[in-house]
DNA sequence: TACATGATGCCCT
DNA sequence: GGGCATCATGTAG
């Protein structure tokens, strides 16, 4: 499956947030588990800029924490929040210099039952995978798509995503996006303002209530 | 060592 | 549309 895929290589992430927002969309995340693959449409993502971005993790400098995304580009960045949560980001720009994109929701395309277990949702019988409003809780928030692909700081800050050999990567299918929405960041107060949010035009498995 | 806070999601209304 | 669970991290003291 996926032969046709292309890996997205280290350079793909070697420049703005911005852009590398953007790119993203339309792009398959992927997981290799022992008991298959997991794969979701990429259809929301959020730039963190890094410098002059007090949104940013990075805005107060380098710690312990943050230290991937003043890494190499490409490399995972992932932490804990709300007591809750798991948050899954990708670096960006050259190694030394602060910049990231937040996944913030996925289309499920493979491993949905699988995908559907790990968010302890019931799958009531075999035309409920079938429908878009099961499909919308999978994986439509930050959290949720954690959760569904099994990321965890521990398991997998620092990764490699732009690697063959990771069992967590990006890759290109071929999907093209025919139009790009952009919005204010979500769930954030300082540089609320500013429009760095980008989701797939039309998509139903975007983040929030009405899609 | 203590404390405030957060790039969220779920459940209830 | 709003309350709340729950804890790692950073900063202040």
């Amino acid at each position: 499956m996926f032969a046709s895929s292309t890996p997205l290589k280290p350079v793909f992430f070697n420049r703005d947030p911005r852009q590398v927002a953007r790119a993203l969309l339309g792009k398959l995340l992927i997981r290799k588990t022992p008991r298959g693959i997991l794969a979701g449409r990429i259809v929301e993502t959020e730039a963190y800029l890094g410098e002059g971005d007090a949104a940013a993790h990075s805005a107060a400098g380098k710690t312990a924490r943050n230290a991937v995304l003043f890494g190499p580009p490409g490399r995972a960045y992932v932490y804990f929040i709300y007591g809750n949560h798991y948050c899954l980001n990708v670096s960006c720009l050259p190694d030394g210099v602060p910049g990231g994109v937040l996944f913030r929701a996925l289309e499920p395309v493979t491993g949905i039952a699988q995908m559907a277990k790990a968010r302890q949702i019931e799958v009531e019988d075999a035309t409920t995978l079938a429908k878009i409003s099961f499909l919308k809780k999978i994986s439509s928030g930050p959290g949720r798509l954690s959760e569904a692909l099994g990321v965890t700081r521990e398991r997998d800050n620092g990764k490699n995503l732009a690697s063959p050999r990771s069992d967590l990567r990006i890759v290109d299918d071929g999907y093209r996006v025919r139009r790009v929405t952009v919005t204010p960041r979500i769930g954030i107060v300082k540089s609320a303002e500013q429009p760095l949010r980008y989701l797939i035009d039309g998509s139903p498995f975007v983040s929030g209530r009405s899609g």
